[in-house]
DNA sequence: CGCCTTCTTGAGATGACTCAATGGTGGTGG
DNA sequence: CCACCACCATTGAGTCATCTCAAGAAGGCG
């Protein structure tokens, strides 16, 4: 029974009942779950949405701190995320990890339309997190089926790509307080847009440690703790365990630098 | 008759004959260009070629240091690269800015499935570039009339996404070294791959400008300089004007540190 | 109560940047 | 054909951001 945190919740494409329990009562509507028209299937019309659900797999539950994939697992599954947060990450051959993105509740994780690929990326739960599962094949063969769906499943995947290189600018150009700050404004953003936090909340939940954090920005632990330091020192925001309060969004947006798009 | 590296080439979509001239008298077909059985259309059958060629709306010439587009320009085309080099880069608010990507002959940019949708990053001809110009509108139509194109459209876009992903990694993680190392080999590669190139050549052209090889790396021209003249120095390469030679290919990759997928 | 993870802080090293100046090279116009 | 000019590569000196190593403090959990 390895909860050891680094245990594969997938064996090539095969649920692993080590870390990945399923759940058995399904007491919840998965694909039609309380976020739907905010996330995954944000732009996704009814009627996919009650084909998608008689897709499903499964739902399964993952405690903290344990993989839902690694980056070299056949992408044999895709997940919508129910409950929890997710971070994905891809590791340097040193061992190093490098934050992808986090998966909030809604968001659709391991999609990869590739003939026979691997995710190319890891998936670990910073909570006890619930997903959806489905076969890749079948939402392939619904997309197919279907051009409009096909067609918005593309639009997902331009929005992720232009996340992506929204890192790269980040990480290629922008400083250790401009990336961290930029990050923690996605985040709050993203939570308030689905409702997951008070549109005029000041504060929000915030799981990830400095050193995930420090992950996704492409800092040191000690170098992320030092900067919120300072952040906190100019009045913007303080960190604590598990939340962030965020004082002064406005100049926080500024000093992220961000053009459009976030 | 402005060729002063800024001008648009494109104005919310509309061809600007300023930098971009048509060739009214087609001599090649295009998207059947030499290079296609291992670029854009690498996984499409001759049949969508053939169709794809139909929706050709023309060929144009663009000379070096000219834009194709523009971050903010609507997304309007699409492009088949026919000959030359195009960096697609993203700015920054300061100016600055971050390259994406190099596209090689045979290489397809600007594509964007999302409605009304901006390009996100420039495209900025590296040598005079000669492309083939296709309306989103009509690719999108052809994708969804054929879902079995639709998925390799698919495929090509999640291929983007895992090597943007990787530039992530590679920026958050690794040395100015090692990221040059990546870019050139990553270059050399895809180089040999389309047969611009031989496979056992030695050297290759390189019309980047040592300033753009570090947009792409996220460093300074003047770093990019002194990390070339290092790795020469240990009798990995040689950069020269418009080549670069690359003596020790295995100790360059070792080097670079990248684990699969490059 | 004690362990383990996370956070915090210090001191020193270093990789990458800035500013600044010089030298090449190819193109252009007189 | 030569002289100039623009762009690019090269080099130096000094600074700054971020990393490394190391140790200690603060919670949470069994």
């Amino acid at each position: 029974l390895p909860v050891d945190g680094t245990g594969s919740a997938l064996e090539a494409g095969v649920v692993h009942q080590t870390s990945l329990s399923e759940i058995r009562s399904t007491p919840t509507r998965c694909a039609a779950c309380p976020i739907r028209a905010k996330a995954l299937f944000q732009v996704i019309a009814d009627e996919y949405l009650r084909e998608a659900e008689g897709l499903r797999v499964g739902q399964y539950r993952l405690p903290s701190r344990n993989h839902l994939y690694h980056e070299r697992d056949a992408a044999a599954m895709a997940y919508t995320l129910f409950s929890g947060w997710l971070m994905l990450y891809r590791s340097d051959s040193d061992g190093s990890r490098q934050g992808l993105r986090v998966a909030l509740p809604g968001d659709f994780v391991g999609y990869t339309p590739m003939a026979r690929a691997n995710y190319g990326h890891a998936a670990l739960a910073v909570t006890d997190v619930t997903v959806c599962a489905f076969r890749q094949s079948d939402f392939h063969e619904m997309a197919g089926r279907d051009h409009v769906l096909g067609r918005e499943i593309a639009e997902i995947q331009a929005r992720d790509l232009q996340r992506c290189e929204g890192m790269v600018l980040d990480l290629g150009r922008k400083s250790a307080e401009q990336r961290i700050a930029h990050v923690l404004l996605e985040l709050c953003l993203k939570l308030k847009q689905r409702e997951l936090v008070a549109d005029d909340a000041t504060s929000m939940p915030f799981p990830l440690t400095q050193e995930m954090l420090g992950e996704l920005t492409g800092l040191t632990p000690v170098h992320t703790n030092r900067v919120l330091r300072k952040l906190r020192g100019e009045g913007l925001l303080l960190a604590e365990r598990q939340r962030i309060e965020i004082f002064d969004l406005d100049r926080l947006t500024e000093l992220a630098g961000v053009g459009t798009g976030l």
